[in-house]
DNA sequence: GATAGTGGCGAGTGCCACTATCTATACTTT
DNA sequence: AAAGTATAGATAGTGGCACTCGCCACTATC
């Protein structure tokens, strides 16, 4: 980690300033490090943009804040942001997203960040001639239901309050890289077991 | 869809050149119209870079390939490369995958893309400070287990052989959208369950 | 007292996905 | 037939992003 790289993160309201010991020795404490693991996470793993980290991170610095709109603020910058209003499909999407989340009684509104991803995903799926494919969103939707669940679970039982939303944010984050990577080592052994061959 | 953009994609070799009726006529057919839609859904869904897709293409198109070297190529473009060599803990996650995909029964080297994001994941992980979470694993494993057979089951029934290596393309790079959309909907629906409030 | 490092800051770099501009040609309208 | 519009192809430029450099005045250390 170059030092010009954390002067960068601290000019960009990444990390707080050291303190100053004199007026050109300041000094980090175990924060900085541990708040200079969570950027690195968030970028490298996550895939957020430096502005994106600094609002999740104004956020979840700011105490007055309710802990349920730090998490809406987490998760818009968090969730990528198409922009795909011209696409011809995306109210149908829009339509199925809401039929799903009906159907699996779930208490949440369609025209969330999440809801909105979803229908973007959907739209690009039928665009390319795969939108059969959502025959199995039923499988994907228990799935996601049990991993949710468990992710609540950990949350409720293992951290403390002012944890809370750091947490949150973390497993929002590297549980998508850790699921993708999952699924693709369980495609390999999908795959050697239906067609006999290890790729 | 601009036509200077269209001619970027040519030259990047993602798009096939028109056909030239005149020196300065070139006819585009469906296929054009169908692979432009691939490129849009991969970049802007898939968040691939044209590189990537470029490699992915090419791999696609080749009809000399084995299909297993074909998926091969394309989940090293679709799983971002992270270079945490220097990261401390990476050796240790490497042996987590390992330990996981045996307890699974899985058959697959822990050392292909997948099984390197995976302990790249879990190192960052552990550095954030959050290891413990590790402690759900095996539920998103399962989650994945089931996803990935749903996948090869759909991919075995309802898709041609020649379309067989782009639908597994697509279904990989939309299918991670889709779940962690699907994800973040059942997470607001939990923690309404749990904490009785929507987000 | 020479060397090396620091804070603070503006400017620069390299990469990437386009986008603008240019030339030469051809189709289209009047 | 002349004027206007459009296209292919190619080179160069743009804007955004994550850094990275260079400069200054100063200090810590050998």
């Amino acid at each position: 980690m170059s030092v010009p790289t954390i002067k960068f993160y601290v000019r960009e309201g990444l990390l707080p300033a050291g303190e100053l010991t004199s007026p050109n020795q300041a000094s980090y404490g175990e924060t900085h490090v541990q708040r200079l693991r969570l950027i690195r996470a968030l970028l490298d793993v996550g895939g957020l943009s430096v502005a994106g980290i600094r609002d999740v991170i104004v956020a979840i610095d700011d105490p007055e804040r309710p802990v349920h709109k730090v998490l809406g603020t987490a998760a818009s910058r968090i969730v990528p942001r198409y922009d795909r209003e011209q696409d011809a499909g995306i109210e149908e999407a829009r339509k199925s997203v809401a039929e799903l989340i009906a159907a699996r009684g779930w208490t949440a509104y369609p025209d969330n960040p999440a809801g909105e991803a979803l229908a973007t995903a959907l739209a690009a799926l039928e665009d390319v001639g795969h939108g059969g494919f959502a025959e199995v969103l039923d499988t994907y939707a228990d799935a996601a239901e049990r991993v949710a669940r468990a992710d609540l679970e950990y949350v409720a039982h293992h951290v403390a309050r002012e944890e809370l939303v750091e947490s949150v944010v973390v497993g929002t984050v590297l549980g998508d890289a850790i699921f993708a990577a999952m699924r693709r080592l369980a495609h390999v052994d999908a795959s050697h077991r239906a067609f006999g061959r290890a790729t």
